[in-house]
DNA sequence: TTTATGTAGTCAGTATTGCTGACATATATT
DNA sequence: AATATATGTCAGCAATACTGACTACATAAA
């Protein structure tokens, strides 16, 4: 057992419940936004990746959201078909279909976003910027196991 | 718009898909021993949630997962009949039924918790135990909104 | 050029997770 | 005694995800 206390398994564990916890507090704000739309929690993975990632091809979608390409096809092609999301063929890969919010995309993005920001914003105006800046370095690092 | 950086819109929605991110990261790793005992990410949360808060009562786990009893019930009453779960009646109050995971419980509950602690002390291991004190405390103010 | 591989799409069937509404039971509160 | 609260249950439905099999097309390798 490690002498750091930080490192100790009821910390780790702790840690593992809150980010749970934490997730699902921030996914359920902007419900209302969602449901208004037609659209689950399926179609808002979707959409807060493809933001996050413009011109993304479909096979890094799947990758990052575990998900079959078949589960990831009927959702999509409902994005595509609302006019999300909008696919164009790889330049350099014409195998490639490569995905980027529309104008109508990024509408509904930002106004799911500005409920989420409520939230964020209001966590991060009790922290200094040092803290806010170690958080999104700790995130990153167990994003990249 | 603000003039700390870090409460810039690009940097909060960044920090949101990180969220997203490492959510589903984290939550991927327990996969195969979920499986193993035929369970699923619904199970997954209970157990997590029960773990993390013991003696909890319904209404509260209903509460934190944002799902309804009917919702919870399906997969509650799976997790009592595999004895993973234990409930107990309320001495204050008799009407509540209070959660507990059981021996057995604990003993998955570990497992699937040692998976996940791989990636996390890999993380943390990156960073010093200030950064990992300060990851917690915006967690949590993440999640008392 | 032929063949193999990689990317994406599709069809069919199934399992899991979640929802709503209605109703039941036991306990607590007034 | 009447009402409210906590939990459980039944039935039906919708959304999300899975597996397996197959097609179409583009690129890479032989």
């Amino acid at each position: 057992m490690s002498d750091f206390l930080y490192l100790r398994e009821n910390n780790i564990k702790e840690i593992i419940e809150l980010m749970l916890e934490a997730y699902t507090e921030s996914y359920s704000d902007p419900y209302e936004i969602l449901k208004k739309n037609s659209f689950g929690r399926a179609h808002h993975r979707l959409i807060c990746t493809v933001n996050a990632n413009p011109g993304m091809k479909v096979a890094d979608l799947i990758k990052k959201l575990k998900i079959t390409k078949q589960s990831l096809s009927r959702v999509l092609q409902e994005l595509i078909k609302d006019k999300i999301i909008s696919q164009s063929k790889g330049k350099i890969d014409g195998r490639q279909r490569l995905l980027h919010l529309t104008e109508k995309g990024e509408k509904i993005s930002e106004e799911i976003f500005s409920i989420q920001k409520e939230r964020i914003l209001k966590a991060f105006k009790e922290c200094d910027s040092q803290e806010v800046l170690n958080f999104k370095k700790v995130l990153k690092k167990i994003i990249n196991n």
